[in-house]
RNA sequence: CGGGGCGUAGCGCAGCUUGGUAGCGCGCUUGCUUUGGGAGCAAGAUGCCGCAGGUUCAAAUCCUGUCGCCCCGACCA
C-alpha cells in the first residue's frame, strides 16, 4: 500500500467516522476548518448551496444562493464603474482564430486553453473560432472601426460576460473552465492617462474589497513573470485567505501601444498627426466569491460580509404555533425591510435550532429570535454571525440598534481578516529568514529583490513560492537581494496562491 | 500528463473476499405531538448496483474494456 493510499484510507476511515457520530445531528457536517481546509471549502460550497456540479467537468451550476451573491457585487461595482464614467457593452462569445493571433505574446498565452468551435451543425467553419477567453481581441478590432479623431478618446468600456478558459485543474469559484467576470477596456490619448486608468481602476478594485467584502488586499504590480500575456504592466490586489495562501482577486493591465499597433488602431492627434492610442483592461470575476469564503468563513461555514449578503438578516420566530408569534416575526421583517435591509422570515415548520444552524451555513450575518417571552418583554435577541454575541434588542430600538450591529460585524470581519494576515506575513533580510519563515507555515514574505527572473525561478525552484506582487508601499528591509546579493531594486511579497 | 482511490435510492455508505429475493442512516411524503441550538412517534415512496462486453443455470459480487468523479504530484494568463 502506497503512502498517499494510506493516507486516503485513514482520511476516509475518519470521514466515515465522524459522519457516523453526527448522523443523529445532521448530514450535513462540514469539515473543520483547520483540519482540511480544502475539504472545507468544497464542503461549504455544496452546503450553503451556493453551487451544484453540472455535467461539464469545470462548470457549475449557480444556484439562487449564489447568484444572488454575484448579483450584489455586480450591483455595486457596476455603480463604481460608471461614477468612474464607464459604458457597458457587449461583445460576441466567439473569436474568429486570425484575430485572436494578432498579437503574438497575446496568443501564445492563452493558446493552451483556449475552446474551438469547428463546426456550424454538421458543415466544418472555413475558419475555426474561439470561444472567448478574454476579449482583448474583439474589442480592439472594434475600436480599430470606432477611434478615428483625438475627439473620439477615450474609450472607457466595461462588459459583464463569461468566459472559457480549459483549465486542466478546476475548482469551484476558483478556477472553473467557465466563469463569470467583468472586463474594462479603454482607450486614451495618451500614456499618460492611460497609466492613470490602470491604477485608478485597481484603486476601485481595492476599495471594493476593502469597504465592501472587508477583505484587506495588497495592491501593487505583478513581476514580468506574472504579468498577463501582451501587457506591459499588471497590476494587481492580492487577498490572504485562511490558510496563509495569496488569492489574485483583480488585476488591472497596461497596454502600452502594443495592441493599437497590432490591430492598427490609429487616430489623429491634436497635432494633426496619426498616433497610436494607449490601452487598459481590468477585471474581476466570480473568484472574488472563493476570496470571500476562504477570508470569513469558520467552521460553522460560510459568514458573508452585509454589503453583498443576499439575506442580511434571517427572522427565526421560536414556538411559532403560538397565537401572536408569527404576526411579532413578521412585523419585524417588514420594519427591517422598510429601513432597507434584506431580511428572511424562516416561518417553514423546522425546528429553531435546525434553522439556526442552517442559516450559519449560509452566513447570514445577523439573526434575530423573536418567541413569547421576547413579546411579553417587548424585545427580541439579535445574534452576530461571526462571534455569536447575542444581544437584546427593545422592539422599539430595532431600526437604531440591527444597523449598528451589522456596521460593528463589519468591522469585526476587517480586523480578524487583517489580523490573520499580519500574523502570517514576514519581513525577511535575508535568505536564512526567508527560509525559516515559509517553513513556519503558509504566508506573505517579504523581501528586496534585485528584479531578476533568475532569482525569481530560485525561490521557485527551492522554496516553492512565487512572487504575488511587489507593492506600492514599499519598504526598506535590506540593501541586498536575499538569493544573489546584488542591490535590491524592489520589495516583493512572495506566496503560493490559489 | 504520472501515481492512488471511488462509482449501489436525493445525500453518506454497507453488501463484493466465498455468485443465489437490493440493505442501513439521513433526507423526502402523510398524520399526530413538539418548538429558546440540528425534535419524537407511526405509516409510506424512491434503485438500468456508472456503461459495454464476457464467464455462469444464475452477476452489485468474478473477468475484460470503457466512461466519470475525487485525492496527491506536475502544469497553470
Amino acid at each position: 500500500m502506497s503512502l498517499s493510499s494510506i493516507i486516503h484510507w485513514s482520511l476516509t476511515s475518519e470521514r466515515k467516522l465522524n459522519n457516523m457520530a453526527n448522523d443523529k445531528k445532521t448530514v450535513e457536517a462540514i469539515t473543520p476548518i483547520n483540519e482540511d481546509f480544502g475539504r472545507w471549502y468544497t464542503d461549504i460550497v455544496k452546503n450553503a448551496e451556493l453551487i451544484d456540479y453540472s455535467a461539464v467537468k469545470g462548470c457549475v451550476i449557480l444556484r439562487p444562493y449564489g447568484y444572488a451573491i454575484w448579483e450584489n457585487i455586480q450591483k455595486i461595482m457596476d455603480g463604481m464603474f460608471k461614477d468612474t464614467g464607464h459604458e457597458n457593452v457587449y461583445m460576441p462569445i466567439f473569436i474568429p482564430e486570425s484575430l485572436l493571433q494578432k498579437e503574438k505574446d497575446h496568443v501564445e498565452g492563452f493558446a493552451p486553453e483556449v475552446a474551438w468551435v469547428t463546426l456550424g451543425g454538421s458543415e466544418e467553419l472555413t475558419e475555426r473560432l474561439c470561444v472567448r477567453p478574454t476579449s482583448e481581441t474583439l474589442f480592439c478590432d472594434h475600436f480599430a472601426h470606432i477611434i478615428q479623431s483625438y475627439r473620439d478618446l477615450p474609450k472607457l468600456y466595461n462588459q459583464w460576460c463569461s468566459v472559457v478558459r480549459w483549465e486542466k485543474t478546476t475548482r469551484p469559484f476558483l478556477r472553473s473552465r467557465e466563469f463569470l467576470w467583468q472586463e474594462g477596456h479603454t482607450m486614451h490619448e495618451t500614456r499618460e492617462q492611460a497609466e492613470q486608468e490602470t491604477q485608478r481602476m485597481l484603486e476601485v478594485y481595492r476599495n471594493f474589497c476593502e469597504k465592501y467584502l472587508k477583505m484587506p488586499v495588497i495592491s501593487g504590480r505583478k513581476t514580468d513573470k506574472e504579468k498577463f500575456a501582451g501587457a506591459v504592466a499588471t497590476y494587481t490586489i492580492e487577498a490572504m485567505m485562511h490558510d496563509g495562501k495569496s488569492l489574485q482577486s483583480g488585476t488591472s493591465h497596461f497596454f502600452g501601444d502594443g495592441f493599437a499597433r497590432a490591430f492598427d488602431i490609429k487616430f489623429t492627434a491634436r497635432d494633426n498627426t496619426l498616433q497610436y492610442p494607449f490601452q487598459t483592461s481590468w477585471g474581476v470575476s466570480t473568484r472574488i466569491i472563493g476570496a470571500i469564503i476562504m477570508t470569513h468563513g469558520d467552521d460553522s461555514g460560510l459568514i458573508l460580509p452585509p454589503a453583498i449578503a443576499p439575506i442580511q438578516v434571517v427572522v427565526v420566530p421560536v414556538a411559532q404555533h403560538k397565537p401572536g408569534v408569527l404576526e411579532a416575526a413578521s412585523s419585524l421583517r417588514d420594519r427591517l425591510k422598510a429601513a432597507g435591509l434584506r431580511v428572511l422570515l424562516d416561518d417553514s415548520d423546522q425546528s429553531p435550532g435546525w434553522k439556526f444552524a442552517q442559516h450559519e451555513m449560509r452566513g447570514v450575518p445577523l439573526r434575530i429570535e423573536i418567541g413569547p417571552r421576547d413579546i411579553e418583554a417587548g424585545q427580541c435577541v439579535a445574534v452576530r454571525r461571526d462571534n455569536a454575541e447575542k444581544t437584546v434588542v427593545a422592539l422599539s430600538e430595532l431600526e437604531v440598534r440591527v444597523p449598528e450591529l451589522l456596521s460593528t460585524l463589519e468591522d469585526g470581519l476587517y480586523e480578524r481578516a487583517l489580523s490573520n494576515r499580519e500574523s502570517r506575513t514576514y519581513a525577511c533580510k535575508n535568505f536564512k529568514e526567508l527560509e525559516s519563515a515559509v517553513k513556519s507555515g503558509p504566508g506573505f514574505y517579504k523581501t528586496m529583490w534585485c528584479g531578476d527572473e533568475a532569482c525569481e525561478l530560485k525561490l521557485k525552484e527551492q522554496l516553492d513560492i512565487s512572487s504575488r506582487c511587489m507593492p506600492f508601499e514599499q519598504e526598506n528591509l535590506s540593501d541586498v537581494c536575499p538569493v544573489c546579493g546584488r542591490p535590491a531594486k524592489h520589495m516583493v511579497v512572495w506566496g503560493s496562491a490559489y
